[in-house]
DNA sequence: TAAAATTTAATTGGGTACAATTAAAATATA
DNA sequence: TATATTTTAATTGTACCCAATTAAATTTTA
Protein backbone atom coordinates (compact mmCIF):
# COMPACT_ATOMS: atom_id res chain seq x y z
CA UNK A 1 0.00 0.00 0.00
CA UNK A 2 2.86 2.21 0.87
CA UNK A 3 4.48 4.11 -2.65
CA UNK A 4 7.29 6.49 -2.74
CA UNK A 5 5.28 9.23 -3.44
CA UNK A 6 3.81 8.80 0.46
CA UNK A 7 6.29 11.60 1.71
CA UNK A 8 4.43 13.89 -0.13
CA UNK A 9 1.58 13.42 1.52
CA UNK A 10 -0.06 16.47 3.71
CA UNK A 11 -0.34 14.13 6.64
CA UNK A 12 3.52 13.28 6.58
CA UNK A 13 4.61 16.70 7.01
CA UNK A 14 6.06 18.16 10.24
CA UNK A 15 6.00 21.45 8.69
CA UNK A 16 2.19 21.75 7.48
CA UNK A 17 0.91 21.40 11.15
CA UNK A 18 3.30 24.25 12.14
CA UNK A 19 2.08 26.27 9.49
CA UNK A 20 -1.38 25.90 9.89
CA UNK A 21 -1.22 25.76 13.52
CA UNK A 22 0.90 29.09 13.42
CA UNK A 23 -1.32 30.62 11.44
CA UNK A 24 -4.77 29.31 13.70
CA UNK A 25 -2.78 31.07 16.62
CA UNK A 26 -2.85 33.76 15.32
CA UNK A 27 -6.02 34.02 14.04
CA UNK A 28 -7.41 33.63 17.42
CA UNK A 29 -5.83 36.50 18.95
CA UNK A 30 -7.25 38.62 16.45
CA UNK A 31 -10.87 39.18 18.38
CA UNK A 32 -8.17 39.86 21.68
CA UNK A 33 -5.86 41.86 19.94
CA UNK A 34 -8.42 43.88 17.93
CA UNK A 35 -9.42 45.34 22.12
CA UNK A 36 -6.41 47.07 22.19
CA UNK A 37 -5.98 48.02 18.51
CA UNK A 38 -2.82 45.76 17.59
CA UNK A 39 -2.16 43.67 14.95
CA UNK A 40 -0.60 40.26 15.63
CA UNK A 41 2.59 41.66 14.41
CA UNK A 42 2.21 44.87 16.42
CA UNK A 43 1.95 43.09 19.43
CA UNK A 44 4.83 41.39 19.63
CA UNK A 45 6.74 44.08 18.35
CA UNK A 46 5.54 45.67 22.13
CA UNK A 47 6.31 43.08 24.00
CA UNK A 48 10.12 44.18 23.01
CA UNK A 49 9.29 47.74 23.46
CA UNK A 50 7.61 46.45 27.23
CA UNK A 51 10.55 44.73 28.06
CA UNK A 52 13.34 46.94 26.31
CA UNK A 53 11.78 50.49 26.21
CA UNK A 54 14.33 51.20 23.46
CA UNK A 55 15.92 49.17 20.93
CA UNK A 56 17.17 49.41 17.27
CA UNK A 57 15.51 48.18 14.01
CA UNK A 58 18.18 46.01 13.70
CA UNK A 59 17.89 44.29 17.19
CA UNK A 60 13.84 44.05 17.10
CA UNK A 61 14.18 42.20 13.95
CA UNK A 62 16.85 39.86 15.27
CA UNK A 63 14.19 39.28 18.41
CA UNK A 64 11.19 39.17 16.15
CA UNK A 65 12.97 37.20 13.12
CA UNK A 66 11.46 40.09 11.22
CA UNK A 67 13.79 42.22 8.66
CA UNK A 68 13.55 46.22 7.64
CA UNK A 69 11.42 45.53 4.88
CA UNK A 70 8.41 43.98 7.37
CA UNK A 71 9.65 46.41 10.38
CA UNK A 72 9.41 50.01 8.96
CA UNK A 73 5.72 49.79 8.20
CA UNK A 74 4.75 47.84 11.11
CA UNK A 75 6.87 50.49 13.50
CA UNK A 76 5.17 53.28 11.36
CA UNK A 77 1.81 52.22 12.65
CA UNK A 78 2.78 51.81 15.85
CA UNK A 79 4.53 55.35 15.63
CA UNK A 80 1.21 56.71 14.48
CA UNK A 81 -0.29 55.62 17.41
CA UNK A 82 1.61 57.18 19.78
CA UNK A 83 2.96 54.02 20.86
CA UNK A 84 6.52 54.52 19.87
CA UNK A 85 9.09 57.18 18.78
CA UNK A 86 11.63 56.69 16.07
CA UNK A 87 14.54 58.98 15.86
CA UNK A 88 18.23 58.28 13.98
CA UNK A 89 20.89 57.16 16.67
CA UNK A 90 23.49 60.04 17.22
CA UNK A 91 26.44 57.93 17.42
CA UNK A 92 25.95 55.88 14.14
CA UNK A 93 23.06 57.59 11.63
CA UNK A 94 22.50 54.30 10.23
CA UNK A 95 20.51 52.82 12.95
CA UNK A 96 17.51 53.94 13.74
CA UNK A 97 16.32 54.02 17.27
CA UNK A 98 13.00 53.10 18.63
CA UNK A 99 11.70 54.01 22.23
CA UNK A 100 7.90 53.50 23.77
CA UNK A 101 6.18 56.35 24.77
CA UNK A 102 4.20 56.91 28.14
CA UNK A 103 1.34 55.87 26.03
CA UNK A 104 2.80 52.81 25.03
CA UNK A 105 3.74 51.83 28.44
CA UNK A 106 0.16 52.56 29.43
CA UNK A 107 -1.09 49.72 26.85
CA UNK A 108 0.49 47.12 28.29
CA UNK A 109 -1.56 46.94 31.57
CA UNK A 110 -4.65 46.67 28.87
CA UNK A 111 -2.51 43.93 27.47
CA UNK A 112 -2.15 42.09 30.36
CA UNK A 113 -4.99 39.62 30.18
CA UNK A 114 -4.23 38.35 27.13
CA UNK A 115 -1.85 35.70 28.03
CA UNK A 116 -3.92 33.83 29.91
CA UNK A 117 -7.06 34.38 27.86
CA UNK A 118 -5.45 33.07 24.78
CA UNK A 119 -3.90 30.18 27.19
CA UNK A 120 -7.64 28.87 27.89
CA UNK A 121 -7.86 28.68 24.27
CA UNK A 122 -4.71 26.33 24.16
CA UNK A 123 -6.03 23.15 25.43
CA UNK A 124 -2.87 20.76 26.15
CA UNK A 125 -1.92 20.02 29.67
CA UNK A 126 0.84 22.69 30.86
CA UNK A 127 3.89 19.88 30.73
CA UNK A 128 3.19 19.65 27.31
CA UNK A 129 3.19 22.54 26.71
CA UNK A 130 6.54 22.95 28.01
CA UNK A 131 7.29 20.55 25.96
CA UNK A 132 6.16 21.92 22.58
CA UNK A 133 8.07 25.37 23.86
CA UNK A 134 11.16 23.61 23.84
CA UNK A 135 10.35 21.87 20.71
CA UNK A 136 9.68 24.68 18.71
CA UNK A 137 13.13 26.11 20.36
CA UNK A 138 14.95 23.25 18.99
CA UNK A 139 13.73 23.55 15.61
CA UNK A 140 14.15 27.21 15.27
CA UNK A 141 17.90 26.83 16.58
CA UNK A 142 18.47 24.08 14.25
CA UNK A 143 17.43 26.35 11.37
CA UNK A 144 19.96 29.03 12.31
CA UNK A 145 22.81 26.12 11.65
CA UNK B 1 12.06 39.66 40.69
CA UNK B 2 9.21 38.25 39.07
CA UNK B 3 6.38 41.19 38.67
CA UNK B 4 2.90 40.82 37.02
CA UNK B 5 4.20 41.58 33.71
CA UNK B 6 6.47 38.41 33.09
CA UNK B 7 3.26 37.13 31.33
CA UNK B 8 3.88 39.49 28.45
CA UNK B 9 7.61 38.83 27.70
CA UNK B 10 8.25 37.28 24.23
CA UNK B 11 10.26 34.16 26.12
CA UNK B 12 7.25 33.53 27.83
CA UNK B 13 5.14 32.96 24.84
CA UNK B 14 4.41 29.56 23.34
CA UNK B 15 2.88 31.04 20.33
CA UNK B 16 6.06 33.49 19.32
CA UNK B 17 8.21 30.06 19.14
CA UNK B 18 5.23 28.85 16.96
CA UNK B 19 5.08 32.25 14.35
CA UNK B 20 8.99 32.39 14.13
CA UNK B 21 9.33 28.58 13.42
CA UNK B 22 6.61 28.31 10.75
CA UNK B 23 7.83 31.48 8.98
CA UNK B 24 11.57 29.69 9.66
CA UNK B 25 10.82 26.82 8.02
CA UNK B 26 8.93 28.23 5.27
CA UNK B 27 12.09 30.11 4.48
CA UNK B 28 13.68 27.05 4.60
CA UNK B 29 11.83 25.37 1.90
CA UNK B 30 12.34 28.62 -0.45
CA UNK B 31 15.61 27.35 -1.97
CA UNK B 32 14.24 23.86 -3.00
CA UNK B 33 10.95 25.10 -4.08
CA UNK B 34 12.02 27.80 -6.12
CA UNK B 35 13.97 24.70 -8.29
CA UNK B 36 10.21 23.78 -9.20
CA UNK B 37 9.14 27.36 -9.35
CA UNK B 38 6.43 26.69 -6.26
CA UNK B 39 5.85 29.10 -3.39
CA UNK B 40 5.03 27.17 -0.18
CA UNK B 41 1.51 27.83 -0.31
CA UNK B 42 1.49 26.51 -4.35
CA UNK B 43 3.35 23.28 -2.79
CA UNK B 44 1.13 22.28 0.03
CA UNK B 45 -2.02 23.03 -2.27
CA UNK B 46 -0.04 20.07 -5.01
CA UNK B 47 0.23 17.60 -2.25
CA UNK B 48 -3.54 17.90 -2.30
CA UNK B 49 -4.07 17.77 -6.00
CA UNK B 50 -1.64 14.97 -6.19
CA UNK B 51 -3.58 12.90 -3.38
CA UNK B 52 -6.84 13.39 -4.46
CA UNK B 53 -6.31 14.51 -8.12
CA UNK B 54 -10.03 16.18 -8.53
CA UNK B 55 -11.11 18.50 -5.40
CA UNK B 56 -13.65 21.49 -4.98
CA UNK B 57 -11.72 24.92 -3.51
CA UNK B 58 -14.16 24.21 -0.35
CA UNK B 59 -12.15 20.67 -0.17
CA UNK B 60 -8.92 22.14 -0.59
CA UNK B 61 -9.25 25.02 2.13
CA UNK B 62 -10.46 22.52 4.55
CA UNK B 63 -6.85 20.96 4.31
CA UNK B 64 -5.16 23.39 4.26
CA UNK B 65 -7.09 25.74 6.59
CA UNK B 66 -7.19 28.67 3.82
CA UNK B 67 -10.49 30.25 1.97
CA UNK B 68 -11.31 31.44 -1.22
CA UNK B 69 -9.41 34.75 -0.76
CA UNK B 70 -6.12 32.83 -0.49
CA UNK B 71 -6.90 30.15 -2.51
CA UNK B 72 -8.23 31.88 -5.63
CA UNK B 73 -5.47 33.69 -6.51
CA UNK B 74 -3.46 30.66 -5.99
CA UNK B 75 -4.68 28.43 -7.82
CA UNK B 76 -4.95 30.68 -10.48
CA UNK B 77 -1.53 30.92 -10.27
CA UNK B 78 -1.05 26.67 -10.47
CA UNK B 79 -3.18 27.17 -13.41
CA UNK B 80 -1.16 29.37 -15.37
CA UNK B 81 1.61 27.01 -14.96
CA UNK B 82 -0.28 24.16 -16.34
CA UNK B 83 -0.62 22.24 -12.81
CA UNK B 84 -4.00 22.22 -12.94
CA UNK B 85 -7.51 23.14 -14.60
CA UNK B 86 -10.63 25.05 -13.05
CA UNK B 87 -13.82 24.37 -13.90
CA UNK B 88 -17.35 24.68 -12.31
CA UNK B 89 -19.42 21.94 -10.91
CA UNK B 90 -22.11 20.46 -13.57
CA UNK B 91 -23.87 19.18 -10.69
CA UNK B 92 -23.32 22.25 -8.45
CA UNK B 93 -22.29 25.29 -10.13
CA UNK B 94 -21.57 27.06 -6.95
CA UNK B 95 -18.38 24.52 -6.42
CA UNK B 96 -14.97 25.28 -8.46
CA UNK B 97 -13.69 21.79 -8.93
CA UNK B 98 -9.51 21.70 -9.02
CA UNK B 99 -8.06 18.88 -11.60
CA UNK B 100 -4.79 17.82 -11.82
CA UNK B 101 -2.94 17.88 -15.11
CA UNK B 102 -0.51 15.73 -16.59
CA UNK B 103 1.73 18.28 -16.38
CA UNK B 104 1.08 18.88 -12.29
CA UNK B 105 1.67 15.23 -12.06
CA UNK B 106 5.35 15.09 -13.58
CA UNK B 107 5.51 17.38 -11.24
CA UNK B 108 5.63 14.78 -8.20
CA UNK B 109 8.51 13.33 -9.51
CA UNK B 110 10.64 16.68 -9.35
CA UNK B 111 9.00 17.59 -5.68
CA UNK B 112 9.86 13.95 -4.33
CA UNK B 113 13.11 14.79 -2.99
CA UNK B 114 11.87 18.17 -0.85
CA UNK B 115 10.68 16.30 2.30
CA UNK B 116 13.71 14.36 2.51
CA UNK B 117 15.79 17.44 2.04
CA UNK B 118 13.94 19.67 4.35
CA UNK B 119 14.02 17.05 7.25
CA UNK B 120 18.05 17.30 6.91
CA UNK B 121 17.45 20.97 7.66
CA UNK B 122 15.47 19.37 11.02
CA UNK B 123 17.56 18.99 13.58
CA UNK B 124 15.50 17.07 16.25
CA UNK B 125 15.73 13.19 16.39
CA UNK B 126 12.97 11.31 15.13
CA UNK B 127 10.87 10.71 18.01
CA UNK B 128 11.25 14.69 19.47
CA UNK B 129 9.53 14.58 15.47
CA UNK B 130 6.87 12.57 16.40
CA UNK B 131 6.07 14.50 19.68
CA UNK B 132 5.93 17.61 17.90
CA UNK B 133 3.76 16.32 15.28
CA UNK B 134 1.40 15.17 17.46
CA UNK B 135 1.10 18.15 20.15
CA UNK B 136 0.65 20.72 16.99
CA UNK B 137 -2.54 18.46 15.80
CA UNK B 138 -3.35 18.60 19.58
CA UNK B 139 -3.05 22.71 19.44
CA UNK B 140 -4.66 22.74 15.96
CA UNK B 141 -7.83 20.53 17.10
CA UNK B 142 -8.14 22.12 20.62
CA UNK B 143 -8.59 25.92 18.80
CA UNK B 144 -11.25 24.38 16.25
CA UNK B 145 -13.03 24.06 19.63
C1' DT C 1 43.89 59.04 4.12
C1' DA C 2 41.33 57.74 -0.03
C1' DA C 3 38.88 53.95 -1.94
C1' DA C 4 36.56 49.65 -1.14
C1' DA C 5 33.70 46.88 1.60
C1' DT C 6 30.25 46.49 5.05
C1' DT C 7 26.31 47.73 7.73
C1' DT C 8 21.78 49.57 8.40
C1' DA C 9 17.09 50.95 7.16
C1' DA C 10 13.99 52.10 3.53
C1' DT C 11 11.86 51.00 -0.76
C1' DT C 12 9.95 48.02 -4.32
C1' DG C 13 7.53 44.20 -6.12
C1' DG C 14 5.49 39.60 -5.74
C1' DG C 15 2.84 36.54 -2.97
C1' DT C 16 0.13 35.36 0.59
C1' DA C 17 -3.61 35.71 4.58
C1' DC C 18 -7.89 37.12 6.12
C1' DA C 19 -12.28 39.78 7.20
C1' DA C 20 -16.03 41.63 4.91
C1' DT C 21 -18.78 42.12 0.97
C1' DT C 22 -20.84 40.58 -3.34
C1' DA C 23 -23.16 37.62 -6.56
C1' DA C 24 -24.78 33.44 -8.25
C1' DA C 25 -26.70 28.96 -7.37
C1' DA C 26 -28.93 25.66 -4.52
C1' DT C 27 -31.75 24.46 -0.64
C1' DA C 28 -35.19 25.24 2.85
C1' DT C 29 -39.36 27.19 4.29
C1' DA C 30 -43.79 29.55 4.48
C1' DT D 1 -44.24 27.33 -5.74
C1' DA D 2 -42.48 31.80 -4.48
C1' DT D 3 -39.58 33.73 -1.08
C1' DA D 4 -36.05 33.47 2.29
C1' DT D 5 -31.92 31.35 3.69
C1' DT D 6 -27.72 29.14 2.96
C1' DT D 7 -23.71 27.88 0.41
C1' DT D 8 -19.83 28.69 -2.53
C1' DA D 9 -16.19 31.47 -4.91
C1' DA D 10 -14.66 35.76 -6.20
C1' DT D 11 -13.54 40.40 -5.06
C1' DT D 12 -11.89 44.20 -2.18
C1' DG D 13 -9.03 46.30 1.16
C1' DT D 14 -5.66 46.00 4.90
C1' DA D 15 -1.60 43.96 6.66
C1' DC D 16 2.09 41.30 6.61
C1' DC D 17 6.54 38.73 4.79
C1' DC D 18 10.46 38.46 2.18
C1' DA D 19 14.10 38.88 -1.57
C1' DA D 20 16.41 42.24 -3.96
C1' DT D 21 17.79 46.81 -4.58
C1' DT D 22 19.01 51.41 -3.06
C1' DA D 23 21.17 54.97 -0.38
C1' DA D 24 23.49 56.74 3.40
C1' DA D 25 26.77 56.11 7.11
C1' DT D 26 30.56 53.62 9.03
C1' DT D 27 34.44 50.63 9.03
C1' DT D 28 38.16 48.30 6.78
C1' DT D 29 41.86 48.07 3.82
C1' DA D 30 45.28 49.26 0.45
Amino acid sequence: MADKYDVLKLENQLCFPLYACSKEVVRKYKPMLDEIDLTYTQYIAMMVMWEKKEVSVKELGECLFLDSGTLTPVLKKLEAKGYINRQRSKEDERLLVVTITLEGEKLRDRAIEIPEKMGACIDIASEEAVQLYQLLNKVLKGLEE
